[in-house]
DNA sequence: TGCTATAGTACCCAAATAGATACTTGAAGC
DNA sequence: GCTTCAAGTATCTATTTGGGTACTATAGCA
């Protein structure tokens, strides 16, 4: 890479989509802020997330600081994982995406997107 | 894929995934939020993209219906992007995530997520 | 006659991301 | 002594994403 932003005003907003950006992790802050949870429940809660994936986007989100993970020394093992402070900060906006999300498919635009992705009326 | 949400109330969270997730999305919403620009115009505020990642990324925003695209029949081509009206509706969380990014980069989170991404102060 | 300008395509290769499957650890229960 | 549990790793392959270079169209200008 080797980039430089040629305006600092932009810097943020490549910050966000940089940390924010996987398959996984708006799913996994959003579970995450309501409880912290155990690996298996997060696991139960993505099941098509596959062990490997999900360890790994736990990781990078804990790399960037937006959430903990706390080993107990157990066997079998125990770990579990919540939001830090600055994580806690992501909250308001991943309610407006769902906000968004909502509207968007209300106003059905949605098809597009989900082509093969249907949804459970429940 | 074929999968099912097994909750309805997490489809708006992976909705909003599949549609910002790409790598100069969210900087082309954000460019876009203040004008319509030309082709060209997005391309010089987005240096390290390439033509044809921008094409690309420009085509699948379009398709998802946060922007259009208007094609003047002249020559040489003339075609400019801008925000549709539900793209605006996503104006608030960009500035929302500027706002994070802003306070994680102030608290000195940055470090680990630019490396190789020297910031300029200008 | 040939150059410039704009907004692309086409094609091929490299790198990053995702998925499938098997293996690990050590105590507890059968 | 064999299996189960939780939370992983390791390894290999497949798919998606990204990058580089060359090519296109057509009017106007020199």
């Amino acid at each position: 890479m080797n980039e430089k932003c040629l305006k600092y005003d932009i810097c943020p907003m490549i910050l966000v989509q940089k940390i924010i950006s996987g398959k996984w992790k708006i799913l996994i802050l959003w579970y995450l802020s309501y409880n912290t949870l155990r690996f298996n429940e997060i696991k139960k809660r993505l099941p098509y997330a596959t062990q490997k994936m999900l360890t790994q986007q736990l990781r990078s989100l804990e790399k960037d600081k937006l959430i903990f993970r706390r080993v107990y020394p157990v066997v079998p093992p125990k770990v579990d994982y919540g939001l830090t402070e600055i994580g806690k900060r992501i909250i308001p906006i991943l309610e407006m995406m769902h906000g968004f999300g909502a509207e968007y498919l209300e106003q059905g635009y949605g098809a597009s997107v989900f082509q093969d992705f249907v949804t459970d009326e429940e």
